[in-house]
Order: structure tokens, then sequence, then C-alpha cells
DNA sequence: GCGAGTTGCTCAGTGTGCTGACTAATTTCT
DNA sequence: AGAAATTAGTCAGCACACTGAGCAACTCGC
């Protein structure tokens, strides 16, 4: 008893919202690649030579998740690894002509998807969505830091 | 090249909220039990003795994933199924006494941490979020159908 | 009442995402 | 220069989440 509306739980529609959004990239976008997985080409193919950890903050991913997501890709043939010779510790992402091809094919089917995605919506009501998640989830993570 | 940003992109951000929920989670509800899990908790506490399809529907998760969330529930002796003696195919679910008493004292530590989480946006725009991510989910569900 | 289809659940496989422990390389402090 | 601290990446372990295949139990049509 004294059961919760989970429809008022923001976790919960945000866990719905991703489902929904997954759902209709595989039938929309792509079946190999996810939607993950293709943040990473995009933000390779906008700042290629980066290390592990530079990339796992721009795509807001940690470090272990980072490492799974390069492994896969790279046994695609979509990205290659280096050792950085100043600091042997990193390594050296890039995209493949492959990886970068992909990516193009990637980006004009996901601005068709989203559009899909957001249509219950008008125009006003989608920037407003896009802008009050950008801001909760900006919130909570300067309060990590 | 060519690149693409992320921020306006529902899907990427619809993942960055998700995972800002989950952090403040553990630190504010539960180390021990997930969102998912308090979903499940939360539904048997509304009906009990339903089966796990119409658990699946109520919390909105697939078959299989509902089978494992059940399995670690009822190892943690939260939950108890029983074999619907009318059908033989359904497992009858319900809340055990330990079940209710952590369900009880989740739900005012949810509450809790919705408030903060959504503190960044005033009242109107908290139930302006939540309405726009319904009708978004919704709409994608429909598509399924 | 019996065969065919449907339904509820399980299982294997894959991918995402985290923590915490560890290794290796670099930097800093003395 | 050498010890201590920091940093990049890996690895094991767990949880969530889906698909597709399979099994057992029920229902329907004849």
């Amino acid at each position: 008893m004294a059961a919760v509306d989970l429809s008022t739980h923001p976790g919960h529609l945000a866990r719905r919202l991703q489902q929904a959004h997954t759902l209709l990239w595989t039938t929309m976008v792509s079946e190999e690649t996810t939607s993950p997985q293709f943040a990473v080409l995009n933000a390779l193919a906008e700042k290629p030579d980066i290390d592990q950890r530079t990339l796992s903050g721009h795509v807001h991913l940690d470090r272990s998740t980072i490492a799974d997501l390069v492994a896969r890709l790279g046994r695609r043939g979509l990205l290659e690894r280096g050792r950085d010779p100043q600091d042997g510790r990193r390594s050296v992402l890039k995209l493949t002509d492959e990886g970068a091809a992909v990516h193009r094919k990637l980006v004009t089917r996901t601005t068709r998807m989203n559009r899909v995605f957001l249509a219950p919506l008008d125009e006003g009501e989608q920037e407003t969505l896009l802008r009050l998640i950008g801001r909760v989830a900006d919130a909570a993570e300067e309060l990590r830091a």
C-alpha cells in the first residue's frame, strides 16, 4: 500500500525516454552502431588524436565504459589506437576512413530520427524540453564535483 | 569533421539525465536497492499477486529484465514467487513483510531525492519537464504497437 | 479430445554503465 | 636522483536492458 505514481518520478521517466530512444534508433538509424558508439565517433570526428580520458569527458561516460566502446569500435575497424610517444600512458585515438564514412552516414540519419522522436511536441516545446533536461543534468554533474 | 552538437540530441540528453539520476539515487536513496528495483517493489505494493508479464507492463520493462529483477529481489527476501494454481505458467508475485518495509522506507527517500534532483527548475518548469518527457515516451511506445 | 496456436517464463548472448582494485607511466617533492 | 603522489588504462564484478530461441502450460477450433 501507499504506493507512488511513477509517472511523476523523473528517474523513471528518464529511463523510459532513453528506452523509447533506443527503440527508434535501432529501427531508424542503425542496428550495428549504437547511440553511445555514435557519440564516440562524433567526438573523434570533431577532435582527433585525443586520449580516452578526454574522450570520456566529451561524451560523459566513465573510463571503463569508454574502454569497452573503443575496443568494440576498434574490432570493427572504425578507429585506431596508437600510443602517445610523449606520454606512454596515453592511447591516442583517431577514426579510420571507414569510421569517418560510418559517422557521416549516421549524422544524416540521426538528424532525421531526432525529428521523428520529437514530433509529438511543437517547436517551442522541443527547445524547452532539451533546455530543461540539460539544466537538470548539468546541475547534478556539478554536485559530483 | 562535420561533427554534430550532442547537447541538442534528445537521446544523448536522456542518457545523461538518467546517469545524473542514478548518481543521486545511490547517494540519497539506497546503495542496495536500485531505482528499477524500487519500481518493481512499488508496483507490487500497489497490486499484489500479479504475474511477471503484467508487472513488466506496469514498470515498462521487458520480460527478461523483469525476470532478472524478480530473481534478485527474491534472493534478498523482499518478494515471494508462487505458482498460480489456476494457470501453471504464471508465477504470482507478492512482497514479503521485509519487502513492504523496504518499500515504505524508500518512498519517503525518493520523494526527498526528487525534490533535490529537480531543484534547479522552478515549480512550473518541473511540471513542464515531466509532462513533455511523458508525451515523447508515450508517443514512441505507440509507434511500437 | 486432440492437434495447433498462443502465452508465460527461462536462457544465452550482447551491449551499456558503474565501482573498486590493480598496473604502468609520468610528475612532484625532497 | 630517488621516493611519493598522481594519472591513464585495464580488469573483475555487478546491475540493467534488449533480442531471439526454446520449453511448458493453457486455449481454441474442429
